[in-house]
DNA sequence: AACCATGTGTGATATGTATCACATCTAATG
DNA sequence: CATTAGATGTGATACATATCACACATGGTT
């Protein structure tokens, strides 16, 4: 779980970044329930969302969903279009709150990123931790069975989104459905609800509101054998 | 499959990257079955590979393994080091075939890579690559369940180190065990050794001395509704 | 309060996949 | 060419997971 100082330096990450972003060409809102954009759609902008919740994931031909993050304010998405030859968007961005992003024009951001080494240095870095990230999250999804699936997925969630309750407990802070965790981690709805099922009987875990809190992380930890990597790598996205 | 333009294409890609690189601060033989490094060790060096074949994987802490690319001449490993923290590897680089690789001071690169906004661009768009490549493939392997987690693979290879035969099948140019196969998809070599036995079986491949042609690609594809992404997306690594 | 849509919970069953235990096969080596 | 280590091939079985079908719970609406 993420210590105090930690979070603080987190925020302080990108700074310049981001500082960058909110100089954006203009505000649009979002609506629940709306596509922000769809994968396979030209991409000539990029987003910053100043509020709101929005969705990341794809599609497989057959219908089913692998969801790859949930991004709220602060968050750039679309970022992976940039510097790619016929930029098309590979994700879904469905919202799935109410809110506003600010709107970046690809072109502009590509160029200020070149010519503004701080700028370069931070996106390169987000870079590479993004592709560390991704490369233990799916070593976690493929090779632990859909039990270890979930239990990393869980894990990854505390350090994302989680608050530390007063007495110990984590709090993963976004509404989340049986289904939307079996997009996670790939299973079924069914087999989310059984296994969180089980979780709740033994203690480990409970959910009010459609939030979950997380009791017992060590748990957790020891059934995927987690190795405590940087809490930079060990997160959702 | 890579069309004779695209693979020259892709050959002229990254070439300033690959300039600087080969002006390595020194050569080191490297020899099968040693580790060039290991997940954990801290990076102070990145490699180009001049000659040989190093297999790039994640353990799990049950030892099980993941395989995530194999590397011949011209390819640069360790790279995901660059810009992080506590610079550590996350990968085992273990050799397959002996050769050379050049040792390129990670700092030196750094320092580089900031300096020159035609390396710096090339850098980005290969992250940008990576990155985009990395969610199609982890998606194949969650969703699709073995079967399709061994057809995506087969496919992705053809790409990645397939040859065009007269007759138009592919030959993918590196011995493959059963067992490498179940690593790259998250399987069993016994279960790979049956499902290779059945495209035996029905024609849409066949093996000798190791290495894999694959006579129906097409085959291939419609099992896994392939949506014929671009190229340089749809690859092992 | 009755209704409806959406989500959750759960048994029965089918299917997919791993595991185990061997029997070959093959290529390398003395 | 005999031996051996490593790789492949295959049945039997156990286990994990998905699928199907439906009951139940919940919250919002008329």
């Amino acid at each position: 779980m993420m210590t105090a100082l930690q979070a603080f330096e987190e925020k302080k990450r990108f700074v310049h970044l981001k500082e960058l972003l909110r100089s954006a060409n203009h505000i649009q809102k979002i609506k629940k329930g709306t596509f922000l954009f769809q994968e396979g759609m030209a991409a000539n902008e990029l987003y910053l969302i100043l509020s709101g919740k929005i969705q990341m994931s794809k599609m497989s031909q057959d219908g089913k969903e692998m969801c790859f993050r949930i991004c709220s304010a602060g968050e750039i998405i679309g970022e992976l279009t940039l510097f790619t030859n016929e930029p098309k968007y590979l994700l879904n961005a469905k919202v799935m709150e109410d809110g506003e992003v600010a709107v970046i024009k690809k072109d502009y951001l590509e160029e200020q990123l070149l010519l503004n080494p701080t700028l370069t240095f931070e996106y390169m870095q987000w870079l590479s931790n993004h592709a560390r990230r991704t490369q233990t999250k799916f070593r976690d999804l493929i090779l632990l069975g859909k039990k270890g699936a979930l239990y990393s997925t869980l894990i990854r969630m505390c350090n994302s989104y989680g608050i530390r309750l007063k007495d110990g407990s984590i709090l993963i802070d976004l509404p989340l459905k049986n289904q939307d965790l079996a997009n996670f981690c790939g299973t079924t709805r069914e087999s989310v609800n059984r296994m969180l099922n089980a979780l709740k009987q033994e203690g480990i875990l409970s959910i009010h509101k459609g939030k979950i809190t997380i009791h017992d992380l060590d748990y957790l930890k020891r059934e995927v054998q987690c190795e405590n990597c940087p809490i930079e790598i060990c997160r959702i996205e």
